[in-house]
RNA sequence: GGGUCGGUGCCCGAGUGGCCAAAGGGAACGGGCUGUAAACCCGUCGGCUUCGCCUACGGAGGUUCGAAUCCUCCCCGGCCCA
């Protein structure tokens, strides 16, 4: 490897225009050894559930951003860590993940992570330097606890570890502190450490309620090795309103697996984005240069109305998550769920609402019975309850193929879009598919 | 181990024998206005075979005509003491 490769004198100051620099330690420093030439950098990810999700999603970038300026990336799935759970930005004990749940997390994560980046042979036909992904287990499983203690624990006071902010908020809670949680941070510290002294990594990057667990990290390895690491964080997606960002209009979280959220689904979560959130957002999440950022939110400001912003923020994402195709397709439904009516789609376009919209089949007695409706409202996920569905019913909240209907309304055969299908909104946002399948 | 305070609906938080499916706030959801935006206004916000019934206030019993509210035991957490 080439240590002298040329790498993108930008970076740092453009991750800084894009507002994805919280923390750092000591900036010069980082700067200056940033400039020498590629760097090893890390970020992790624990398998707290079976697929990544927004809230991940600056972390991946963050590491693409850097591959593509040149240095080294490792992704790190946290299958250790992830079994001791990080108590930092959590107001309570986190409940701990079996064996089996772990290893179907991971199942799920690993491959996400190496779809952000390059590896191999796609790293050099990119001509940049390839990604590596690992796993904390492989220093971790079989670690002695006496060697722990004596190497890692005994580099770290009590008294800082109690300093934290996540580990004094969780002081100050009602839920209290597990001595297994409180020990998160030396687990995460290690890696660093390991990482330093194993592949190189001089920077761990990560969220900037990171930061407590990244600089113990750099304190391991200067008590550990005498080394210098640095730490990145950027801040927590975030709402206006001070939320964690990451979930729908429906209230769901947003997930980059298309088992758990279709790319339609993906991409309406990115388009209903308020104007003040999406310039901030395009600028975090995507790759585009903020010139053309610049662009897009100026065009946007002339003629709200069209949603430029919205629809480049949500064409981008779900592209990087879900391929062009798929975005296609999210885009075609789209454009059918809020453009003319939907008793004109040809077969196969119901044929892609079908597919990317929630749904259920269920049976053409149950649909025209005498509270088909309802029944129909609760199978196919509009309505949580039959209560529910009278409510959005007697509130005007639904509607069936474009036709507001009340609780009174009975479905007809002849409103079976190709004999079959039926779609149900629930308020202005919210679209559902019935699908009788001829049945 | 002892003492003490506490565990209420998605969250926070009132309630301390009937008027409690449980105040108030937040979130969320629907309607109106819009641009699939914000703000604002109105409404809803346990379930069901919905003018009634069922389930629910950490768990299990008990007292009572009647309990989230009283008693007993248990579980969990905070704080103080050992």
């Amino acid at each position: 490897m080439n240590t002298n490769a040329p790498v993108d004198p930008g970076l740092l100051d453009d991750l800084i225009a894009r507002g994805l620099v919280h923390d750092t330690t000591d900036l010069d420093r980082l700067r200056a050894r940033l400039a020498e030439g590629p760097i090893t950098v890390y970020v992790g990810f624990d398998p707290t559930a079976p697929s990544l999700h927004v809230g991940n999603l600056i972390g991946l970038l963050a590491l693409r951003r850097f591959q593509d300026a040149g240095h080294r990336v490792i992704s790190l799935a946290g299958g250790a860590t992830g079994m001791v759970g990080d108590p930092s930005g959590r107001s309570s004990e986190r409940n701990l993940l079996d064996d089996d749940g772990l290893a179907e997390n991971l199942a799920g994560i690993v491959p996400q992570l190496r779809q952000f980046l390059r590896f191999d042979d796609d790293a050099a036909a990119a001509s940049v330097l390839p990604a590596k992904l690992l796993d904390n287990r492989a220093w971790t499983v079989g670690k002695p606890m006496l060697e722990f203690l004596r190497d890692v624990g005994k580099h770290i006071t009590v008294n800082q570890m109690l300093a934290r902010d996540s580990v004094k908020s969780r002081l100050d809670a009602t839920d209290g502190l597990s001595y297994t949680e409180f020990s998160y941070m030396l687990l995460q510290g290690m890696d660093f450490a390991w990482l330093y002294d194993n592949e190189g990594c001089e920077l761990q990057m990560g969220g900037s309620d990171q930061w407590g667990n990244i600089v113990t990290g750099t304190e391991l390895i200067r008590k550990m090795h005498g080394g210098q690491g640095h730490a990145l964080t950027w801040p927590l997606l975030t709402k206006p309103d001070g939320e964690k960002y990451g979930k729908t209009a429906g209230g769901e979280t947003i997930w980059l697996s298309p088992a758990l959220m279709s790319a339609y689904r993906f991409y309406q979560a990115w388009i209903q984005v308020d104007d003040g959130e999406v310039r901030k957002l395009l600028a975090q999440l995507t790759l585009l240069p903020l010139s053309e950022i610049d662009e897009v939110v100026t065009a946007h400001e002339q003629k709200p109305h069209e949603r430029a912003a919205q629809r480049r923020l949500a064409a981008e994402l779900t592209t990087i998550v879900h391929g062009a195709d798929a975005t296609a397709s999210a885009v075609d439904a789209s454009a059918a769920v809020f453009g003319g009516p939907v008793a004109d789609l040809d077969r196969a376009a119901v044929g892609v609402l079908a597919a990317e919209l929630p749904g259920a089949s269920v049976t053409r007695d149950d649909v025209l019975a005498d509270d088909g409706l309802v029944t129909t409202l609760v199978a196919v996920g509009a309505a949580k309850s039959r209560s529910e569905a009278g409510r959005l019913l007697g509130q005007n909240g639904i509607s069936v193929n474009d036709a507001k209907v009340d609780a009174d309304h009975r479905i007809g055969p002849e409103q079976l879009l190709h004999g079959r299908f039926l779609l149900i909104r629930r308020g202005r946002k919210q679209a559902f598919m019935a699908d009788t399948q001829g049945k």
